[in-house]
DNA sequence: TTTGATAATGCAACACTGTTGCAGTAAATT
DNA sequence: AATTTACTGCAACAGTGTTGCATTATCAAA
């Protein structure tokens, strides 16, 4: 189901996304928003906004899910294979616009990739 | 904590991969040894085996941790960097001999990368 | 073979992420 | 203002993974 009203929580998580290219892991917006929102209402949101083709949600380190803005998708077309970097010191995690060009592989017909890069941003060189 | 016995349980978990290229999840082998041992020995005996770099370990769709055997790693060299493919039909996880460029990203030090292809395997095609 | 040190295990309880059902609230339409 | 129903909060739950501690079993040394 993708978002129908416009109400105050989804008005707070927006705002997270709407200017920034970082990511965010949904335990960081439930901590962020405690006070303000339930976790369920959280992880609801985000559901409806990734539905909606207005974020993308991927596996970070330690298989925790985080989400971030999509610069080129909208609900009928999701380029969601682009890679993520999560720095090893500062833990932030970002989408990287990169083309990874995905391998073909004897035997197998391969749909998607999931690319997770790791090591320090430009903060923590 | 590396392995210092060998115990029946150790036994048990080297068969599974000593002769399978096959990844194994976590969650599955806590399944099969119910009633051979507890799923904290398993957790543990894992992590003793990859301590040693006998196995390795890594993440599957849904944030699950997999393990499979190391083909070219030992404990003073890790070569975790193989990509892995998840057959979305039916779960098989395994890992592929084939290398991904890992790319170079401006203002970041790349360390390591994650890389899962999901598809379909043989079977399933 | 017996003894002793300690690696390894089983169990229970816990921590954490994520999900579900349902009653109550609030946004949008009339 | 009234009505519809999308949305929320709460509580309880499910699943993966961890920890502490008492007990067991492995292996080396006597």
């Amino acid at each position: 189901m993708s978002v129908k009203r416009k109400t105050k929580s989804l008005g707070l998580i927006l705002s997270i996304f709407e200017n920034s290219k970082e990511a965010m892991s949904v335990v960081d917006l439930i901590a962020k928003f405690k006070g303000d929102m339930n976790k369920t209402t959280v992880y609801r949101i985000l559901e409806r906004l990734e539905n909606e083709g207005a974020i993308h949600s991927f596996l970070g380190a330690k298989g925790l899910t985080w989400y971030a803005k999509c610069q080129q998708c909208n609900a009928h077309h999701h380029n969601d294979i682009h890679p993520h970097f999560q720095c090893e010191d500062c833990g932030k995690v970002e989408c990287l616009e990169i083309n990874i060009p995905i391998p073909t592989v004897e035997n197998k017909i391969i749909q998607s990739a999931n690319v997770l890069l790791k090591g320090q941003c430009a903060d923590c060189i």
